[in-house]
DNA sequence: TCTTCATTGGACTTCATAGTCCATTCCTAA
DNA sequence: TTAGGAATGGACTATGAAGTCCAATGAAGA
């Protein structure tokens, strides 16, 4: 057994802690997070922080972002892994405005923590970057797949336009979320889109 | 008198003190970053850090994000205020990178701040927004220019170039970092430029 | 029922860091 | 030369947050 024994009760309860660090990180950060919030948050106690996370704030921090790379994933669900024509990019475009700004993060769980923690906890970095591989995956098969029906030019870089599609997400949330609008983040992704709808880029 | 009484060697140790810390920031974010480091590094002492900022860390953190900001636009200079010919915007994007990567910077002092601290300290995030806003305008000139030589459709808005361009920027750091590579930068950046030579985005 | 172990509560310790205070040194101008 | 204020040194305090420890509780199987 890799997990010691835990009940579905533990269970619970070291998601409940998982979710609402994350709520408090996106929020605040992880320096404005401390144990002590997460822990009045979900009614439990100190010792329960460190019976769940043996490896204190570093452990928690780290499954907090693997837990948000899921999620993130999963909220692009069914689209992210369609992507074969115009409507689904459309699509998902949606999605994605609505789970940043609709839901008021107004960041990236990842892009966010990748700023915070990639240059103090390499272990955190080496994880959101083989995150941020994979998502980058998903879009350069749906890049691929618009090559196949020939909307878009076969010669083109899949993996380059993906990366450019990332860039445009992290960056318009960058700009998005000190002016508390969500117009760079959408101008920067309908940029960056536009190679996918045989549409020169108009600006 | 605004500032109180200060001789040419206060502004000095004040000054050190300033780009000590901005350096540390960059390396290590703000909360990487004690008073302790910065008083070895600079070979100063506590009484001096309040000497010269009272109001503290959260103060001197403003200063130094005021200060790398505009040491992020001269170091634009001169070509920050041509932008009248892809040639010009060509150098411009040369120096952009440079500043970033060649000088092992990896990250942008102020689009860093801004996802560091926007939520802990509302100071310092309008402070930054201003200065993204200002960044923005110049980069939104020059893409007037741009529209005046013809090169560049007139009717396109040339705000909304500006805003895709930063978000490249910003959002090509951000994917950049974690990989120690500078290809998401040029290649987030160049998708964003190419609407100013006359050429569609190919990828 | 009883045993065992996961789960929980919360006081306590340790430590890093922001911030205070006062004495001392350095510079400059009268 | 000297007086005054700026500049500096560094010990000290206060605080907050991470992490430890042990006792108490709850649940599930023998």
């Amino acid at each position: 057994m890799e997990t010691a024994k835990i009940t579905e009760r533990g269970r619970l309860t070291r998601q409940r802690i998982i979710e609402a660090t994350g709520e408090q990180i996106l929020a605040s950060g992880i320096g404005g997070t401390t144990l002590d919030t997460v822990r009045a948050a979900t009614l439990t106690s100190k010792s329960q922080l460190f019976h769940y996370f043996p490896g204190g704030k570093a452990e928690l921090v780290r499954e907090v972002a693997d837990w948000e790379g899921r999620q993130l994933l999963e909220a692009q669900e069914p689209e992210i892994h369609d992507l074969g024509s115009w409507e689904s990019w459309e699509r998902w475009r949606a999605m994605l405005v609505d789970y940043y700004i609709g839901r008021g993060r107004w960041a990236c769980p990842i892009g966010s923590l990748a700023t915070q923690a990639s240059m103090t906890d390499p272990d955190l970095a080496s994880s959101i970057a083989e995150g941020m591989r994979a998502w980058r995956g998903l879009l350069a098969d749906g890049v691929r797949r618009m090559q196949r029906t020939g909307t878009v030019d076969g010669s083109a870089d899949s993996e380059r336009i993906a990366t450019v599609i990332l860039a445009a997400i992290q960056g318009g949330l960058v700009l998005s979320q000190p002016e508390r609008s969500a117009w760079p983040l959408e101008a920067a992704l309908d940029s960056a889109l536009a190679p996918l709808h045989g549409v020169a880029t108009t600006a």
